[in-house]
RNA sequence: GGUCGCGUGGCCGAGUGGCUAGGUAGAGGUCUGCAAAACCUCGUACAGCGGUUCGAAUCCGCUCGCGACCUCCA
């Protein structure tokens, strides 16, 4: 396979860049991971799958890729910045549990969901309570660094102190300026300096659950610390990519690039790669508007919103059939077309799994759809290497499939695109259905010996005439979700669209 | 109010100057005991107006509509 030149949009500069890992073959990825207070929903989706198959793409095209994802389970406040509750502890309260109950138990249901997507678990995944040293030495080293300041057992990040050696607001393109004339209401700024401060660590009160002893008193971090402090921590003081939704450019990652200046000297990460949100009814889906789907309930269909159930699987699918840059619009009517196209993939994948080459030395080579095949070929992974564009690369595949499909009813000799490119064409369809999409078959309940055995004896009627009891065979498997596929000398099934 | 982005055929969604995106829905056809599956063909899509250009969905301007961030959110 010839070199590929991988794309890949960097928020950073705007625009798209060659991807030159720092030290090639290895890559390190950090992305922001859940704040477990709730089950995941399709928000978490996006960039769950978006970041599992860059991992994967990566991977397939050779580089060691080193994944890490977080789990926040302190520092994340509720209401304005700096000033509301835990959303940890008050979830806790709540439900009258010690919040690392509360994080265990939603750590617990985000990885069985996540994984019912089929993502490749991070290489290391670590929490914010248990870097709590790290996160303290940060904020001595920030504060050695003349960058913050004390107040109250409390630590704040000087955003205009640093602003003068550095540039804050680069990833954003926020201009501090204009963050500082139009922040709301002055009266709320608190202990801070200036209300575009941010918190690196928080003085505890009595009643607060999460706390730790440091050499200012007792308190919790702040939140974009531990992102900083884990990532350096396994990932070094710059590595290559740093990824998340795009709701989190402001402030947490470029409180993440201030940070990593003030104590490391260098930006954090090489390329900042971010999702776009899910929306529905073209509004952005989240916990705050409460319209948001919880990935169970998409399971299961139950939410007032869903008509139906719908797998995980065609949920993966219908995620990647947008570009993760673009905004994806939820409905009924989208992801039932997503089902039905995520099972026509997987029909086919059992197809090119079990076909074979028919040396056929009478039926010539046919031009062009020779060169059709090896189009869509090269356009599958053109579209890849472009920013990972799943979208127009799953159009290249249905391309492949209709050749793949044509061949195997007989309306289409294999033979007419020869061996190599015959070959070339199945081993790119499954390659990227499984291994680059990440698309599994769901097997349903039946065995497999056993719908061979009905299909023999539907083909027995068949060949006996006996068409009620074909007819009665057919509707059996239908209700079982399979289809019978009658062709000219054979029978098969497919998972029924 | 500031910053940024979007508006593509019934629906979802690629595409950023000339080259069929694709899926889904719908229509017609081939095949079939009838179907289904599969394959083939089709609608003449680019918010509106103006401009640049030999040529624009794609670049520029204006208008309309929608959204994101600026406060926790993936």
């Amino acid at each position: 396979m010839k070199a590929h030149q991988l794309k890949v949009y960097n928020t950073l500069s705007r625009q798209k860049e060659n991807f030159l890992p720092i030290s090639p073959p290895f890559v390190g990825m950090y992305v922001c991971g859940p704040t477990v207070y709730g089950d995941a929903h399709l928000g978490h989706g996006r960039p769950a799958i978006t970041f599992d198959t860059v991992n994967r793409y990566l991977t397939h095209l050779g580089y060691r890729v080193r994944y890490v994802r977080n789990i926040t389970d302190v520092g994340h406040l509720t209401g304005d910045a700096d000033e509301g509750e835990d959303k940890i502890a008050k979830k806790a309260k709540l439900e009258q549990l010690e919040p690392m109950e509360v994080a265990q138990q939603y750590t617990d249901t985000y990885h069985r969901d996540i994984a019912l997507l089929n993502t490749w678990k991070p290489n290391i995944e670590p929490r914010a309570t248990g870097h709590i040293p790290e996160q303290i030495a940060l904020v001595e080293a920030i504060l050695n660094e003349g960058l913050a300041y004390v107040v109250n057992g409390s630590v704040y990040f000087d955003v205009l102190a640093y602003n003068k050696k550095y540039t804050y607001g680069k990833l954003s393109g926020r201009v501090i300026e204009e963050l500082v004339s139009g922040s709301r209401d002055l009266d709320g700024q608190g202990e801070k300096r200036n209300s575009v401060d941010f918190a690196l660590w928080k003085n505890a009160s009595a009643e607060h659950l999460m706390k730790w002893p440091s050499p200012w008193g007792i308190g919790f971090p702040g939140w974009h610390l531990e992102c900083t402090a884990m990532s350096s921590k396994y990932l070094g003081n710059h590595f290559d990519i740093h990824g998340g939704g795009m709701d989190l450019i402001f402030p947490h990652h470029e409180c993440e690039i201030a940070q990593g200046n003030a104590c490391n000297h260098q930006d954090p990460a090489k390329y900042w790669m971010h999702n776009n949100m899910i929306t529905i009814n073209g509004q952005k889906m989240g916990k705050s508007l409460g319209n948001f789907i919880t990935l169970q309930e998409l399971f299961t269909g139950k939410h007032p919103l869903l008509e139906q159930a719908y797998s995980p699987m065609t949920i993966r699918y219908f995620i990647l059939t947008a570009q993760y840059r673009s905004t994806l619009d939820f409905s009924n009517e989208a992801l039932r077309a997503a089902q039905k196209g995520y099972k026509k993939i997987i029909n086919g994948l059992r197809i090119a799994r079990n076909m074979h080459y028919d040396i056929n030395p009478e039926v010539a080579l046919d031009g062009e759809h020779l060169q059709q095949v090896e189009a869509s070929i090269t356009a599958a992974y053109r579209a890849m290497d472009d920013d990972f564009n799943t979208a127009q690369a799953i159009g290249h595949l249905f391309n492949l499939l209709k050749k793949i499909n044509s061949v195997f009813t007989g309306q289409l000799h294999s033979a007419t695109l020869g061996e190599e490119v015959f070959t070339k064409m199945l081993a790119t369809y499954t390659t990227f259905v499984e291994e680059i999409l990440g698309l599994l078959e769901e097997k349903g309940e039946v065995q497999e010996g056993l719908l061979d055995l009905l299909l023999r004896q539907y083909t027995e009627a068949k060949t006996a005439r006996n068409y009620a009891k074909v007819d009665e065979i057919r509707l059996g498997l239908k209700s079982m979700g399979f289809v019978v596929k009658d062709m000219k000398d054979r029978v098969d099934w497919a998972y029924e669209e």
